[in-house]
DNA sequence: AGCACGCCGACT
DNA sequence: GTCGGCGTGCTC
C-alpha cells in the first residue's frame, strides 16, 4: 500500500529524523521548512519538516500522523533548510538538535511566528506641552518625554526601548508619545566619510569581484579602517535590493558596530547576540525572514538568521576563536557564513589584521581573493614592537624597570598605558616557600588562583573556590608566597607605584554583569582613565586614540602551550594588542610597544617581531603543511569523560578499534590516541581523546556516519559522557 | 533526551 | 508486603 509521508526532524538526541503520515487533507500544507506538532513515544513534539510528503511503501511499520501544522509556510527559504542540513552532516550532529540551534526558542516551542515590528516612537504637541508642566517627581516621564523632545526614538526589530514599559504605556495613553512609520530606508541616511587612497583602492578590489559568490580575504591593520569598507559594500548591496549579514566574534563588539550601522542605515539593521532576551531575538529573526531588517549584525548564532535574499556576509576578525561553538553542536561560524554565502550566490568579506591559516592558506591557494590594506587611516605606521628581558631585569610585582620607566615617561607626555596580561586574579600559585607545596584544586589538576581583594582561591578551570589557608596544609609552615602575577597585582602594583594616576582593571571579574564594560570604555575615551591592566577583552576591536604605549607583562605562557595553535594565536594577540597603540593623530607622543619575557631568542617571537604577523603565518603554514596538521590536514576529535581514567580509555579503544576494522591498512585516515586530555582531570571527570587525522577531508568524512553508528551501539558509550569535535580548535 | 518497563533492597 | 534504585530499550 503507497503512503504520504514527510520526514520531520525532531528535538532529541537521535542522529536521524522521523517520517510521518500526511492526512490527504494536509498534503498541500506540509512543505519543508514548516513547523508540525507530532506524536512521539508517549509525548508530542514540535518538529520541522524537512523534505518534502513523497509517495512510499508501507513496509508493514505503523506510521503516526502529522497532529497539526503550525506555519502556513515555510519559516525560512529553502536555503536556510539546506544550511542546517549540511551542517547537521557536516558536524555528525542530530538534526533536530541542529534545528533548534537555527531557530529562537519561542518558535521552537511552537510559539506562532509573529513578530513585533519596528517602531518610532515621536513626541506629540500634548507631550512637549506636558512636558513642561510635568511635577517634580515623575522624573521618568521626564526623561522620556526630553530624550524624545531631543530626537525620535527608533527602535530596531525585537529591541527594548531601554524606559519602562509602564512609563511608555502610560505616555501614549496620555497621547504624549505617538507611534510614528518606522521605515527601512535603503541606501545611506547620514552621509558616508571620505574614504583614504588606501580605502579607495581597497574599495575597488573588493568591488571587482565577480557578481555571484566570492571570498575576499581583507587583510587590514589595526586602525586600518576595515569597518568604513564594509559600510560601502553593505550600501552598495542594499541599493541592490539584497540583505546584509555582518558576523562579529563576540557580545561586546555588537553594540559598537550595530550603532555605527545603525547611524548609516536606521531601521535596517537589527542585532542578534546573547545578551538579547529571547523574545527579541525572535522579533529579529522574524523581521529577517520578512525583510523588514535588511542589515543584521550579530555572533556566531546569527548565521542560522533566515535571510530572504542575503547579498553580502561580513565575518569581521574572522580569526577569533569565538567562532567556534565549544560544547553541543560544535559549529564554526565562519565556515557555515561562507557555505551561506555560496548558497545564496552572496558576497563574502573575511576580515582581520591577523588573519586564521586556514584563511591564508586559501588565499595563497587562489581560493580566496586577497586584499589587503596596510596604511593606517592615521598614516603612522604601528610602533615598533621591543623585548624586555626578564632574565636581565628582575621584577617587582612582574613589572621590571625599564617598562615602569616607560609608564613614567608615557603619563608625563599626557599619554595612556596599557598593560595586557592574559591571566586574571593575584597570583597564579600560592606556594608555601619551605616544602613547596602549591594549592591544588580539589577537582582539577590544575593550581588555584588567588583572588586577594576576594580573599579566595579560586578555580579558573571549574570555578570552585576555597579560603587561603593561613598555614601550609602540608608542613605547617607559616610563609605562603602568591608565586606569578595576574590582573589585580599588576593593578595594585601600578595603583602603588603611580598614587595620583587612574588606573583601571579590565578583565571577566571586574565586569561582570550589566555595562561595565561600555562605561568604563566611555571613561577612557574620556581621558580619565591613564593606566589600563587587562585581559585579552582589552585586545579586541576597542579603540583607543590616546592609548600611546602597550606593555605586554609576559609573552611565554603560549611559547611553552602543547597546543598547536599556541603560537598563532599568541601572534595573533600580541599583534592586535600592540595595534591598540598610536591609532589616532592626536596621540600624543610616539607610540611604543613593550614586551617582557624570559625567550627572547625565541625564533618566532623574534621572527613576530622583526617580519610581522605574516611572515610568522608563513612560517607556521610550513610547519602545518610538514606535520600534516589544518590546514593541511583535517582533524576530527573524539572526547570522552568519565568518573575514572579507565573508563575513558576502553570507551576509546574501543572506538579505536572499530574504526581501524572500518578503515582498510592503507587508508589515508590515521588514529592517535587513545590519549589522556593535557589536564586530565577536570571538574572531578576524568577526560581522554582520540583524534582522526587526514590530509583529505573526503576519506575522513566517509567514515564518520557508520562509525559514529557503531560507537553509539558500544556499551561503553551509555555510560559516559562523550562527544564528537569535526574541526577542532582545541585538543581539550 | 525523555519515558517506559523491569527486576532487586530498606521502609510504612 | 510496597516504594524506588537505575539498567536497557524505544521513539516514525
Amino acid at each position: 500500500m503507497a503512503l504520504d509521508l514527510v520526514a520531520v526532524a525532531l528535538p532529541t538526541p537521535l542522529r536521524r529524523c522521523f517520517d510521518y503520515l500526511v492526512p490527504p487533507e494536509l498534503r498541500a500544507c506540509l512543505p519543508p521548512g514548516v513547523r508540525v506538532e507530532v506524536p512521539f513515544g508517549r509525548r508530542q513534539l514540535i518538529g520541522l519538516v524537512v523534505s518534502a510528503p513523497r509517495q512510499a511503501e508501507g513496509g508493514g511499520y505503523q506510521y503516526k500522523p502529522v497532529s497539526r501544522v503550525l506555519d502556513p509556510a515555510p519559516l525560512a527559504p529553502p536555503d536556510w533548510l539546506k544550511l542546517v542540513l549540511w551542517a547537521a552532516e557536516y558536524y555528525q550532529y542530530p538534526v533536530g538538535e541542529v534545528v533548534a540551534a537555527a531557530l529562537p526558542a519561542p518558535l521552537r516551542e511552537g510559539r506562532p511566528a509573529l513578530g513585533r515590528q519596528a517602531r518610532r516612537l515621536g513626541l506629540t504637541g500634548a507631550g512637549r506641552q506636558a512636558l513642561a508642566l510635568l511635577p517634580a517627581r515623575a522624573h521618568r516621564q521626564r526623561a522620556l518625554l526630553s530624550a524624545l523632545a531631543a530626537a525620535d526614538l527608533q527602535l530596531l526589530a525585537g529591541e527594548a526601548s531601554g524606559f519602562d514599559a509602564a512609563v511608555l504605556r502610560k505616555a501614549l495613553e496620555q497621547q504624549w508619545v505617538e507611534e510614528r512609520d518606522a521605515v527601512a530606508e535603503p541606501g545611506a541616511r547620514t552621509a558616508a566619510p571620505p574614504l583614504s587612497a588606501a580605502q579607495q583602492q581597497a574599495l575597488a578590489a573588493l568591488q571587482s569581484a565577480p557578481p555571484g559568490f566570492s571570498v575576499s580575504l581583507l587583510e587590514g591593520v589595526t586602525g586600518s579602517g576595515k569597518t568604513e569598507l564594509y559600510l560601502r559594500l553593505a550600501e552598495q548591496t542594499l541599493l541592490a535590493g539584497r540583505q546584509v549579514l555582518v558576523l562579529v566574534p563576540e557580545i561586546g563588539l555588537t553594540p559598537q558596530l550595530s550603532a555605527r550601522f545603525a547611524e548609516r542605515f536606521g531601521a535596517a539593521v537589527a542585532s542578534f547576540h546573547s545578551g538579547m532576551t529571547e523574545v527579541e531575538r525572535n522579533d529579529a529573526w522574524l523581521a529577517v525572514a520578512a525583510r523588514r531588517v535588511q542589515v543584521l549584525v550579530g555572533t556566531r548564532s546569527a548565521v542560522f538568521a533566515p535571510f530572504a535574499d542575503l547579498g553580502l556576509v561580513v565575518v569581521d576578525e574572522e580569526h577569533d576563536a569565538s567562532y567556534k561553538q565549544q560544547e553541543g553542536f560544535r559549529y564554526h561560524a565562519r565556515d557555515l557564513a561562507l557555505l551561506r554565502a555560496k548558497e545564496c550566490a552572496a558576497m563574502a568579506v573575511l576580515g582581520s589584521a591577523t588573519p586564521a591559516l586556514e584563511s591564508l592558506a586559501h588565499a595563497r591557494s587562489g581560493r580566496y581573493r586577497h586584499v589587503r590594506l596596510e596604511q593606517r587611516i592615521s598614516g603612522r605606521a604601528p610602533p615598533p614592537a621591543q623585548l624586555i628581558d626578564l632574565n636581565v631585569y628582575p621584577t617587582r610585582h612582574g613589572l621590571t624597570e625599564p617598562l615602569l620607566a616607560a609608564v613614567s615617561r608615557h603619563l608625563e607626555a599626557g599619554g595612556q598605558c596599557l598593560l595586557f596580561i592574559n591571566r586574571r586574579g593575584y597570583a597564579p600559585t600560592l606556594l608555601c616557600e619551605v616544602c613547596h607545596w602549591t594549592a591544588p584544586c580539589r577537582h582539577c589538576d590544575a593550581r588555584m588562583t588567588l583572588h586577594r581583594a576576594r580573599g579566595r582561591l579560586v578555580c579558573h578551570h571549574c570555578g570552585h573556590e576555597e579560603l587561603p589557608p593561613r598555614v601550609c596544609p602540608s608542613c605547617g609552615g607559616a610563609r605562603l608566597l602568591p608565586v606569578g602575577e595576574g590582573t589585580e597585582r599588576i593593578e595594585d602594583a601600578l595603583r602603588n607605584h603611580f598614587p595620583g594616576h587612574r588606573v583601571e582593571r579590565f578583565d571577566a571579574e571586574r565586569l561582570r554583569g550589566g555595562d561595565k564594560l561600555e562605561r568604563l570604555l566611555d571613561e577612557v575615551r574620556a581621558r580619565k582613565v591613564e593606566i589600563l591592566v587587562g585581559t585579552q577583552m582589552l585586545a579586541k576591536g576597542h579603540d583607543f586614540p590616546a592609548l600611546s604605549l602597550v606593555g605586554v607583562v609576559n609573552a611565554d605562557q603560549a611559547l611553552f602551550s602543547a597546543d598547536f595553535r599556541a603560537v598563532e594565536r599568541l601572534g595573533q594577540l600580541l599583534t592586535q594588542v600592540a595595534g591598540r597603540a598610536g591609532r589616532a593623530e592626536q596621540s600624543p607622543h610616539p607610540a611604543e610597544v613593550l614586551i617582557q619575557t624570559r625567550e627572547p631568542q625565541n625564533p618566532q617571537l623574534r621572527l613576530l617581531l622583526g617580519a610581522g604577523y605574516g611572515a610568522l603565518a608563513e612560517r607556521l603554514l610550513a610547519e602545518r603543511a610538514e606535520a600534516g596538521l589544518p590546514p593541511s590536514g583535517h582533524l576530527v576529535l573524539l572526547r570522552a569523560e568519565a568518573p575514572h581514567m579507565t573508563e575513558a580509555q576502553v570507551f576509546l579503544r574501543g572506538a579505536r578499534d572499530l574504526a581501524l576494522a572500518m578503515l582498510d591498512g592503507a587508508s589515508e585516515v590515521q588514529l592517535l590516541g587513545p590519549a589522556p586530555a593535557p589536564m586530565e582531570r577536570r571538574e572531578g571527570r576524568y577526560r581522554a581523546q582520540l583524534l582522526l587525522q587526514a590530509s583529505r577531508r573526503a576519506p575522513l568524512h566517509r567514515l564518520l556516519p557508520g562509525w559514529l553508528d557503531q560507537l553509539e551501539a558500544l556499551p561503553a558509550a551509555r555510560r559516559l559522557r562523550w562527544s564528537l569535535d569535526v574541526d577542532p580548535i582545541d585538543l581539550f
